[in-house]
RNA sequence: GCACUCGUAGCUCAGCUGGAUAGAGCACCCGCCUUCUAAGCGGGCGGUCUCAGGUUCGAAUCCUGACGGGUGUACCA
């Protein structure tokens, strides 16, 4: 439910009745549980305009304040503060509600709008790396979360399939005379190989550059091969997503290349707004305050990063209909985005309403500080870092019980991967984060595992008792009311992760969320001797919709849950 | 040089629409498995929130400056 939209409400209704014209502020979670469940801090922050002493209008609110209804106490301390505390009996029924729903109170979007997420990009003369896990697991995690939430989401996989580089993959691939299945396994030395190639011989240098034009004018013969060597590098990334569980298909596909047709138009549309100069011999945008131009088209006339990125941007707004996009990329490219996002709008390339966002995050790095990398100065595969995940989840699982092969291997698929894209999406992802190999196939504290074990927990509980559990949520003390509001908050939690783009809101939530219930579970016993019916029964119901939260937050962040572990 | 970004516990990180005594995980120490899964729970240790000013009733949070790390800076993507 909008846990805090109700609240504000009440608040609202009391300034109204107390005559007060001014806007509360938003009331906030409360910072201790001492202070309640809910605090409005607004008193202080009026008491200038108002010309009161701040605990004179936290006192008119308070005698103004409906306590029949979300409100059941509420009270003054220190400077001004109103310490709010909940009605147990509607955080219950609203519990209640919740249980009933299959969306367990998190309501659609009144209304939605087409999203385009894009995110992945992976480049395809390259192998994925662990660099590229980040782009593809938060904006997986983006679209899932405005996918639930209602909106339309497009996702979209910007693979870069048409750069220089090209010409000289395809003129080695050529040479090799491959037919493309055994050399290309392995795409990173067919790479370093050609690259190899091209460094060392000047004839073979500019063949590569002929292939180029010609791929690019369209010859049948390098387009065959170049559709081969695509189609090759692109199993290779859906092995990689088909590993990692990200939504991602063929469908969704809009490479470089796509564009490559309406590139010629973006400079003409460019010129017809005025906004294109040329400059050096090249064609360019110079924006009001920037210093340096954005450059559409070289003086060779070769079209560039930014034209491909502005003819996206047209394709999106007015071919797809989107009303935001958002980028998922790395935050150096923040310079970039800003530019060419501004001459979009600016050559109205994009309508004014549509929200064009940069979803930047930080660089890894390695734990000396610097951009990661491996010791021998490559990069670790992001397949092999996934394998490994799953090695070391078979290990941990193994030690603890015994499972059938098959159990076994579902199992450690589950928890490994689950653990790589957990510690990933926990991170603030503006930041940059030193990556940690065994903190990322860590197994204990604030890691997927602990979700995914309160979660078997209760699914025991429930294998234990047998039977379809029918009644209503009572709270019978602190822990357990804590629990039920926290339980409350979810939608509020994904309202404001979807605004702000950042999954580690979700991650911690569910940490506070599994940590109450650990809690609750260790004190309040549900099955043992000695519990009256009532009160089983109120448990019972509350640990199903921690379950049911636990399931569906982790599903937001594309990791599964399993019931028994 | 200019621009952006970050600087919080030994380590890795939350917290940043300003609110009460700054929070986790790891590591370290102590306690809890005859009783719903100990991959767990409870307790302890650990901080001048880089520094200096400013705004404010109130600053880790906002502003300015310094220092330190990272990144970007016209024909790569």
């Amino acid at each position: 439910m909008k846990l805090k939209e109700t609240i504000n409400h009440a608040i609202q209704d009391a300034f109204r009745k107390a005559g007060i014209d001014a806007t509360p502020i938003s009331v906030t979670e409360a910072t201790k549980p001492e202070f309640g469940d809910y605090q409005f801090n607004g008193a202080m922050a009026l008491a200038k305009s108002l010309k009161k002493n701040p605990r004179e209008i936290a006192q008119t609110v308070v005698e103004h304040l409906d306590l029949g209804g979300i409100i059941a106490k509420a009270e003054i301390a220190g400077p001004g503060f109103v310490n709010l505390w909940l009605n147990p009996n509607q955080v219950a029924a609203s519990c209640d509600n919740a249980l009933k729903d299959p969306r367990i109170g998190v309501a659609q979007k009144a209304d939605p709008i087409k999203v385009v997420v894009d995110y992945s990009g992976p480049n395809m003369a390259k192998q994925m790396h662990v660099g590229h896990l980040r782009s593809t697991i938060i904006g997986d995690t983006l679209s899932n979360l405005l996918d639930f939430l209602g909106d339309e989401v497009i996702r979209q996989n910007h693979i870069g399939d048409w750069g220089t580089q090209f010409g000289m993959l395809i003129a080695y691939l050529e040479e090799v005379g491959e037919d493309g299945n055994t050399s290309l396994k392995d795409l990173e030395q067919f790479y370093k190989d050609a690259k190899a190639r091209f460094d060392a011989d000047a004839s073979f240098a500019d063949k590569a550059r002929e292939y180029v034009v010609k791929i690019q004018s369209g010859d049948a013969h390098c387009l065959t091969l170049w559709k081969k060597f695509i189609d090759i590098s692109l199993g290779h990334c859906e092995e990689v997503y088909e590993k990692l569980g990200v939504n991602l298909t063929r469908e969704d596909v809009r490479a470089e290349s796509f564009y490559n047709d309406t590139l010629a138009k973006v400079i003409t549309d460019l010129d017809k707004a005025g906004m294109l100069q040329e400059s050096d011999g090249a064609q360019c945008v110079f924006l009001e305050g920037d210093e340096i131009p954005v450059i559409v088209q070289k003086s060779d006339g070769g079209y560039l990063y930014a034209t491909t990125d502005l003819a996206a941007l047209y394709y999106r707004a007015n071919v797809l209909g989107a009303k935001r996009i958002s980028y998922v990329v790395d935050a150096r490219q923040s310079g970039h985005f800003k530019q060419v996002f501004r001459v979009a709008k600016e050559a109205g390339f994009v309508p004014e309403d549509v929200k064009l966002e940069h979803v930047a995050f930080g660089t890894m790095m390695d734990k000396s500080g610097k951009p990661f990398k491996t010791r021998d100065g490559g990069t670790v595969k992001l397949i092999d870092l996934l394998d490994e995940a799953v090695v070391r989840a078979k290990e941990a699982i193994t030690a603890k019980d015994d499972y059938t092969p098959e159990a076994l291997e579902n199992l450690a698929r589950i928890v490994g991967i689950g653990a790589v894209k957990y510690a990933d999406l926990a991170i603030n992802r503006e930041s940059n984060y030193i990556f940690d190999w065994d903190k990322m196939l860590s197994f204990e504290g604030n890691t997927s595992l602990y979700m995914q074990y309160a979660y078997a927990r209760i699914q025991s509980i429930f294998r234990k008792y047998g039977k379809e559990v029918s009644g209503t949520i009572v709270l019978t003390d602190e822990l357990e009311h804590r629990l039920a509001v926290t339980l409350l908050r979810f939608e509020d939690i994904l309202d404001k992760a979807a605004e702000d783009a950042a999954p580690n809101q979700i991650t911690s939530y569910l940490y506070d969320l599994v940590t109450l219930f650990m809690r609750f579970y260790e004190r309040n016993p549900i099955l043992k001797e000695g519990v009256d019916e009532q009160t089983r029964t109120s448990r019972l119901l509350l640990a199903d919709l921690t379950a049911k939260t636990i399931k569906q937050g982790l599903a937001i962040l594309g990791i599964e849950v399993v019931d028994k572990l």
